[in-house]
DNA sequence: ACAAAATTTGACTCTCAAGTCAAGAGTTGA
DNA sequence: TCAACTCTTGACTTGAGAGTCAAATTTTGT
């Protein structure tokens, strides 16, 4: 009963080469989404820094919000991976710790993506079918400062009125920052940076 | 020489009506740019909220950007004003009534206009021409903000790393608030706001 | 009541970006 | 080499929203 089917699989070095050309977009669009935002960029941009016009992008993705997930999730993933390999390499206290994190964090932010935070903290801005796929890798990357604020409080370093309004605070502050440290000449964002982190340490240390 | 001037100005309360109208448009504007976003918002949508055609928006403003602009001022005015008179019946420390500014700031934006302070956070949506007047109006808001600090670092009651940091996360704490606390059924709200506002207070005490 | 002025309408144009697709170019493997 | 498959092209449709405008409607002042 089972229909034989008809259609070879393509052969294995097709198949790689295809999800390499993958790759190349998604790292293009994350980049364009990214510097822009979602709305901003148009499948045209995209093509362009691709060199190749907007119909070869319809032969992988069936369309600009299917493309759009798949990219914003590559960017998480690199995020998120930078993150993991400061903390391996920052050892101390989770005081140390969460402001390192908070430093790389605005740093990425600032330098790399000025853009890209806001597709995380606005599902508005998506389609709903996308909008708990942003969740989970907001919350996977949540889970980094998540992690560290909790190790602090059960150490008795830090205190907080509620962990969640703490790390929407920071959250909040973080994705703003490329917004107002873009402006500076190049030469005060580093200061600009550093006191950023230093002013949010403050949300995990309450009050006299 | 002067060329004498050939057409009646129209009477004084033709003028009022006109007014009148301009801001009846502009409240409704304003609303609807708040709850959705700029661009999320056509002018047709503003026109059906009034009843009329996109047309007679045209009589008043001539473009959607000048509209946009006029809106948003009328927003930050009435937000000020509601600020200001929030101060004035709010007496104590500047701890206490600081707090109660966050407290408020933070209800409004939640309860009134969800989507209104990304506008004000965010340049990057508005044509070029209109980004001073806007960066004006944040200003006079911020401004609130900056004497009550100043005025407890001057009493020694808080201590910052740098007072226009703070005010920045502070901001972009708040403006994000109405995202989250939106979320939550409303009888968990009040407490939300309120443990955002313990929460930032923790900016203006740094630590230990 | 009536002419002039103010306002509103709705049909129109323009532009931009999403999405479609048949035909052509390039690759692969026998 | 050649047939089948993979990929790319560019011209196309579609839809939404900004902006225009002459004509119709309503308001105003006399």
């Amino acid at each position: 009963m089972g229909a034989v089917n008809g259609v070879k699989p393509p052969s294995e070095r097709v198949q790689r080469k295809r999800g390499k050309r993958i790759q190349e977009i998604l790292t293009a669009a994350a980049e364009l989404f990214g510097e822009r935002g979602y709305d901003a960029v148009s499948l045209e941009h995209v093509a362009e820094r691709l060199d190749v016009t907007k119909g070869s992008l319809y032969y992988y993705f069936s369309s600009k919000d299917e493309l759009g997930t798949a990219a914003i999730e590559t960017l998480g993933d690199e995020w998120t991976a930078r993150l993991e390999q400061l903390l391996e390499r920052t050892k101390g206290t989770p005081e140390v710790r969460l402001r390192a994190l908070i430093h790389e964090h605005v740093t990425i932010a600032v330098n790399d993506y000025p853009a890209a935070l806001r597709l995380f903290l606005m599902p508005r801005e998506w389609p709903s079918a996308q909008r708990e796929r942003i969740k989970e890798l907001r919350l996977r990357h949540d889970s980094l400062f998540r992690a560290l604020i909790e190790e602090g409080l059960a150490g008795g370093e830090f205190t907080v009125t509620s962990i969640d309004t703490v790390l929407q605070c920071m959250h909040a502050a973080m994705s703003q920052a490329p917004t107002w440290c873009g402006e500076l000449p190049s030469a005060a964002r580093g200061k600009a940076v550093d006191e950023v982190a230093d002013t949010l340490m403050a949300l995990v240390h309450i009050g006299p």
